[in-house]
RNA sequence: GCGCCUGUAGCUCAACGGAUAGAGCAAUUCCCUUCUAAGGAAUAGGUUGUAGGUUCGAGUCCUAUCAGGCGCACCA
């Protein structure tokens, strides 16, 4: 695919100087996209109405040809396309170029072309999709980063299904990718339920997550009408930042029951993070990364505190005026080692956090350049946005999250249910196979739903949306590519699919249906590096989605196993082979599995 | 008060400054003696919050304005 769309740039570029006089011009300038209206071609560029503009504003001796016959950007694109149809090089992939009505220049390319993608689908099978020049660039994410002592709630989802997607897209064109798990394992919310765990003598190795929790949740009511609570906890997590051995023994457990809690998630959710590097690590590197800060003048004293200031954002705090650290200092310092440590150190660092801290990433990066840390550029944050409920915010400390137990068992009992009407009996659902579907189906769905929706958009939580297993879901993929198999299989394929797939489709004369199939199949390996470029797995959503919905109208409307016309039958197994590989290879990057039968 | 983000069909969301603004859900009809109906076909639903501006061309860019969200020094 790329290779045509750059052999048209160059013939454009080529014939745009034979009309008009242009120096130096940029091969970046000239853009060529898909018209979303397939019947104005398959590629299409506004070139000369950008051009024309240009020239209107500059001298009329930029145009070769008198001003009288190229009076609009319509006939500039005229112009272009008669040089171009001259061009030998592009009459071998292009059937057909046309300049209409404002000044668009259209390509059609030739069936023979796409047709090729068939047999590159069959030899690259699940690499199908990767990029061509593997870039070799090192590729750093971090994302989930649950907070500990508190429930994983649909909050957090966000960022684990995003940021594994976004892990699993880098890996798959080919970047080396490292994942870590910025635990909220320090701060004064662990004085509080050092505080509490104290307060009412609890054994610390008796409670469980729910437990900690509610400590939590009930300290935060009583700090409301009794504000000296709060002094007890800074002055734990003083304690505690000091290596007072009883709060660090509290801490110790809190953070092995979560941490025992939250792998149960990771791996129902098919999540695996390469680290975890706690917040809590960088604790000793602290006064290190403020020393560098205070020496190299970027942070100053301010009322007591130290806080580092922009000329275009608002100040940031770096200690508190009771000498305490932030958020700010542990970022700084989590940079700092990850640039130092070889297995993190990478070209890119990319922060699947939420929305909310946009203000402070910013700081971040930019003091990181200060620092000499790389380029402010060398950092990203995909901001993703607020989950809210109908009813406003959810917040943990007021107790109306969604926990994301509760989402999961939901929707893995509503796969089994349906599983259960459609064909099972009693005895069927007691088979592995059964239990293993129910759970890919609904697991599926769930993540689908979350990484279907543009990760910067604020989005509203509801179960009905949450659970959804019909129309643009991650079951509608799943049905289309377990349906195909078993058709594939009823032809008689092998287990493996292995198909004498070698023939040349050219001969066929192929519907409208079909070659539009074919034609989506063919820009999935630009799919795919869009979506990695803009850091946006909804962008696979929506073109596994626009497949399938092609392929089932296909299907719906053809027979394919009955018939006699053995090669036009194999074109047709050729085709839906490769519905189903791309359906699989997209969802295996969004971390969703095929079940068995559904 | 200042800054950032959002406002598109009844609901949830799409749409590199491009051509007739698209999907799904919900609603109303149809299609299982034919490879799995978690499917398909069709109908209806819109002044893209409002008012100006920039240009060949604006949901997209600029200005103003309204509404909502999030930040803005001791919570992360």
């Amino acid at each position: 695919m790329q290779e045509v769309s750059d052999q048209i740039k160059k013939s454009l570029l080529k014939a745009v100087s034979v009309v008009a006089r242009i120096e130096a011009p940029a091969i970046e300038k000239i853009h060529l996209e898909h018209p979303t209206d397939a019947s104005h071609g398959d590629y299409s560029s506004n070139i000369a109405m950008v051009l024309f503009k240009e020239m209107k504003n500059n001298a009329a001796s930029d145009f070769k040809k008198p001003r009288n016959i190229l009076k609009t950007p319509h006939d500039l694109a005229l112009a272009i396309m008669s040089e171009l149809q001259k061009d030998k090089v592009i009459s071998e992939s292009v059937e057909k170029i046309e300049a209409v009505k404002p000044g668009f220049i259209n390509f059609y390319l030739q069936k023979s072309y796409f047709l090729k993608i068939l047999s590159e689908i069959m030899s690259e099978r699940d690499k199908f999709g990767s990029a061509k020049r593997t870039s070799k660039r090192k590729i750093l994410v971090e994302y989930s980063s649950p907070n500990i002592a508190k429930q994983f709630s649909v909050g957090h989802l966000r960022s684990t299904i995003i940021g594994q997607a976004i892990y699993n897209l880098y890996k798959f064109i080919g970047c080396e990718v490292v994942g870590d798990n910025h635990l909220g394992d320090w701060g004064t919310q662990f004085g509080m339920i050092i505080a509490a765990v104290l307060e009412k003598g609890l054994d610390i190795k008796d409670l469980t997550l729910n437990d900690l929790e509610k400590l939590y949740v009930d300290f935060n009511k009583k700090l409301e009408t009794d504000p000296d609570l709060r002094k007890k906890a800074t002055d734990a997590f003083v304690s505690l930042e000091k290596g007072d051995i009883k709060c660090r023994e509290i801490w110790k457990a809190a953070v092995d029951t979560s941490l025992a809690e939250f792998d149960k998630f990771y791996k129902l959710l098919g999540v695996k993070i390469d680290y975890a590097y706690g917040e809590s690590i960088y604790e000793k590197m602290m006064p290190g990364i403020v020393k560098l800060l205070i020496d190299e003048r970027i942070a100053q004293k301010s009322e007591g505190a130290y806080v580092i200031k922009y000329n275009d954002m608002p100040p940031a705090m770096l200690i508190k005026s009771d000498g305490g650290t932030t958020y700010l200092t542990r970022d700084l310092a989590t940079i700092k080692f990850r640039r130092e440590s070889p297995h993190l150190h990478s070209d890119i660092y990319v922060y699947e956090v939420g929305a909310e801290q946009k203000l402070h990433f910013r700081q971040v990066f930019r003091t990181a350049e200060m620092l000499g840390l790389g380029k402010e550029s060398d950092y990203v944050h995909i901001a993703h946005g607020f989950l809210r409920l109908p009813e406003g915010k959810m917040s943990t400390r007021k107790g109306n999250t969604i926990k994301l137990r509760e989402l999961l068992e939901k929707s893995i009992i509503k796969a089994e249910k349906i599983l259960l009407d459609k064909s099972g009996t009693e005895k069927d659902a007691k088979r592995a196979v059964f239990s293993d579907s129910a759970k890919k189906i609904g697991i599926g769905a769930v993540k689908y739903n979350e990484l279907k929706h543009s990760p910067s958009t604020d989005y509203i939580f509801n179960w009905e949306e949450a659970l959804n297993m019909n129309g643009d879901s991650g079951s509608y993929l799943q049905y289309t590519a377990v349906r195909i198999r078993n058709l594939l299989m009823k032809a008689g394929a092998k287990d493996n699919m292995t198909f004498n797939f070698v023939q040349v489709f050219s001969e066929l004369s192929l519907t409208n249906e079909e070659l539009d199939i074919v034609k989506i199949l063919s820009k999935f390996r630009e799919k795919v590096e869009e979506a990695a470029f803009r850091f946006s797995p909804n962008l696979i959503c929506s073109y596994l989605f626009l497949l399938a919905q092609k392929y089932n109208t296909f299907y719906n409307s053809t027979s394919i196993v009955p018939m006699r016309d053995t090669s036009y039958r194999m074109f047709r197994l050729n085709l839906s082979f490769s519905v189903m590989q791309v359906i699989t290879n997209g969802l295996s990057i969004l971390g969703i599995e095929i079940p068995e039968s559904m």
